[in-house]
DNA sequence: CTCCCAACAGGTCAATCATCCTGTTTTTCA
DNA sequence: TGAAAAACAGGATGATTGACCTGTTGGGAG
C-alpha cells in the first residue's frame, strides 16, 4: 500500500555526495562544512552517507582526487596541449577563467589552493595528493616549455622555474582576488605574465 | 594563608591572548583553533578570555590588525624602503625568508595568505581589512617601483600590474610551497623574478 | 580611605560536530 | 531460488565547540 520503493544507484548517490562536497569545500571551505550541511545538500541520508565515506576524511580525499585534480586537468593541463605554444596557452587560460569570474557573483579562489590551505597542515596523505596536483600541474608546464625550446629554439630559459613562476603567480592572484572579490589581480598578472612570455620568446627569435 | 595572589595586567594577557592566537591561527588555522585550546596556550582562564574577546571574531580581527599587518610591513613594506631599488629588495627579501624557512621543520606558509583563505568567504569586515594589508603591500612595492622609475629611468613599465605580480608570485609560491613542504617554489621564484627585473631594469639602462 | 569598575576566576550552557548504530530493502551470485 | 552482501533509512551518541554566567579581586579615581 504504502509506496516505500526504493532504488539503489550507488554510483550516482557517491557522485551526488561528492559534487555537493566539491561544492561547498571549495566555497565555504573544508572545515566549516559539516557532514549534516551536505547530507542534506545531496539529498542524502545518514545511513547512506555513512555507508559511501565512513568518515569525513574519506570525503575529503575523494574531492581532491575526482574533482580538484579533474579541474586543474581540464582548465590547465588540457588548454595547454591544445595550444600551439606556451604563452598563447597562458594567455588563453587566464583570459578563460577572469571571464568565467567577471559572470559570478562570487570570487572563490582556486580549488586546488583553497584544499591545501586547509588540510596541508592537518593531513599529511592529503598534503601529499595535493601536492602530487601541483606536480601535474608543473610537470605540464615545464614540458610545453622545453618542447617550445626544442621546436622554437628561443634563448636559454629554465622550464622548471618558470612553470613554478606561472603556477604561483596565478595562485597568489586568486589569492588576492579572493581577497579584494575582484578579478583585478589576476588581468594585472595575466598582462605582466604576457609581456614576460613576449620577452623570453623574443629573445631568441631576434637572433 | 592560601595564597590567592593576582595581578591584574590587562595588556599583558590581551598579548598573551593575540600572540598565541597569532601562531595558532597560522600554524594550524582559524577554524581549526578553539577558544579552550587558546586559553591553554596563553594560560588565562574563560573568564579574562571573554573579558577582552567576547567571540572569537574579535579575536580574529585583533589578529590581523596586531600581527598579521604588522608581519607584512616587517618582512616586505620595511626592507623595500631600506634597499636602494625594488630588484635589489625583492631579491633580499625572498633570500631572507627562504633562509628562515630552512630553519625550521615545517612550511606553514604565508600568515595573510592563510587568513584570507579561511575568513574571507565568510566574513566581509575580515576580508575588507585583509584586502586592505595587501593594498599596503601593493602600493608599497608600486611606489617603490615609480621611484626607481623616476630615478633610473627604466624603460616603459606598469608599476601597479608588476606590483601585483610580484606579491601573487610570492603568495602562490608559499601555497606551493606548504603543500610541498618544500622551499623550492620559493627559490624558483626568486631566480624568475630576479631575471625579470634584470631585463626590465637593463632593458633601458642599456639603451 | 573608600568607592567602583575594570580585570579576572571558574564553571555552565545549548548547539553543533563527526561518527556510528540498528533495522530494512535492494541487488548480486552461486 | 535462496542466501549473503551491498545499499540505504532514520536516528542516537558522546565529544567538542563558542558563548556566557555569577562571583571575586585588584587598582585607580575621588
Amino acid at each position: 500500500m504504502t509506496e516505500h520503493r526504493r532504488t539503489n544507484d550507488p554510483q550516482g548517490v557517491r557522485r551526488r555526495i561528492v559534487d555537493a562536497a566539491y561544492d561547498a569545500f571549495v566555497n565555504q571551505g573544508y572545515i566549516a562544512t559539516g557532514m549534516a550541511q551536505l547530507r542534506e545538500k545531496a539529498s542524502v541520508s545518514g545511513g547512506a552517507m555513512a555507508h559511501h565515506f565512513p568518515a569525513k576524511r574519506d570525503l575529503g580525499l575523494a574531492v581532491i582526487r575526482d574533482r580538484v585534480a579533474e579541474a586543474v586537468q581540464r582548465t590547465w593541463i588540457q588548454p595547454l596541449n591544445g595550444c600551439a605554444d606556451a604563452p598563447t596557452a597562458i594567455d588563453r587560460i587566464f583570459e578563460e577563467i577572469i571571464g568565467e569570474l567577471m559572470h559570478k557573483d562570487a570570487v572563490s579562489g582556486c580549488p586546488l589552493n583553497n584544499m591545501v590551505m586547509e588540510v596541508s597542515q592537518h593531513d599529511p596523505e592529503m598534503r601529499d595528493i595535493l601536492g602530487g596536483v601541483f606536480g601535474a600541474w608543473h610537470d605540464a608546464l615545464s614540458a610545453k616549455f622545453k618542447a617550445d625550446m626544442a621546436s622554437g629554439r628561443l634563448g636559454d630559459l629554465n622550464p622548471s622555474s618558470l612553470a613554478t613562476l606561472v603556477i604561483a603567480s596565478y595562485s597568489g592572484a586568486m589569492a588576492m582576488a579572493k581577497a579584494r572579490q575582484d578579478v583585478g589581480p589576476l588581468i594585472d598578472c595575466r598582462v605582466e605574465l604576457a609581456r614576460l612570455m613576449a620577452a623570453r620568446y623574443r629573445l631568441a627569435a631576434g637572433r
